[in-house]
DNA sequence: GCGACAG
DNA sequence: ATCTTGTCGC
């Protein structure tokens, strides 16, 4: 997929609502173009990871789109752009602020890619709209979600043990369906972290996406990478 | 009414 | 997310 293409076209009709009772309704409507289904991780080549820093007094974004070899984890290309921020933090709303910023620094993307990643829930959301699917919708590309704290969802009794983690299936009160995982690493008293399905993926699909990105650390590399660059140009003074 | 609350 | 140095712990 030609990622710069699709954000060009993703940014056409994004428009920032001007209510919350307006953006509930948006996410109403993405919900229900969400799409789960297999992927096939054979076929993924490129990935690109997805982080959003701010500058607390110029109240401007950076936005780092970091494109990577899905097999070997290695960085591909980088795009950090800076933009205004134009939509305040709220809890269930946090698409409406890192979409633009998000939209153009994939537009900056020369590489292909199938697959994106970004920091945030998926359909572990309120409305089943989180950052993840929403991104996932308007530029009609597989997506998964990778998050630190939990928004929304219930946590399974059942523990599973795959490779070096173990997890508990996180599902929806309201759907009583599966939509994410919480992870921590087998043995180890670490913070668990939280991965769920974004868009043209289910989630046996976004558990092995996020079994082949991490390492050793919590956060996985490629998303490591990206909140790295999305600071680089920040002043120190 | 009270508490919770991605980044 | 951000404000922030040294420092407690594996």
């Amino acid at each position: 997929m030609i990622v710069s293409l699709l954000a060009l076209k993703a940014l056409e009709d994004f428009k920032l609502p001007k209510t919350l009772e307006e953006a509930r309704e948006i996410q109403l409507e993405i919900a229900k173009r969400v799409n789960i289904k297999p992927i096939n991780p054979v076929k993924i080549r490129n990935a690109i990871a997805l982080d959003v820093s701010y500058d607390k007094h110029s109240g401007k974004s950076h936005a780092a789109a970091v494109v990577f070899d899905f097999s070997s984890l290695e960085i591909k290309e980088v795009a950090v752009v800076e933009q205004e921020l134009n939509f305040p933090y709220i809890p269930g709303f946090l698409a409406f602020r890192e979409i633009p910023p998000i939209l153009d620094a994939l537009s900056c993307i020369k590489s292909e890619a199938e697959l994106i990643i970004c920091e945030g829930h998926g359909l572990l959301h309120p409305r089943r709209a989180g950052l993840a699917s929403h991104l996932g919708v308007i530029l009609d590309m597989p997506t998964v979600g990778v998050a630190k704290n939990l928004l929304f969802g219930k946590v399974d009794n059942k523990t599973f043990f795959e490779e070096d983690i173990e997890y508990r299936l996180i599902f929806d009160p309201e759907t009583n369906e599966f939509y994410g995982a919480e992870i921590v690493k087998k043995g180890l008293n670490y913070k668990p972290i939280y991965v769920s399905i974004g868009h043209l993926v289910d989630l046996r699909s976004s558990l092995l996406v996020f079994l082949r990105i991490r390492d050793r650390f919590r956060i996985p590399k490629p998303l490591r990478e990206a909140h790295k660059f999305s600071r680089i140009y920040r002043k120190k003074d």
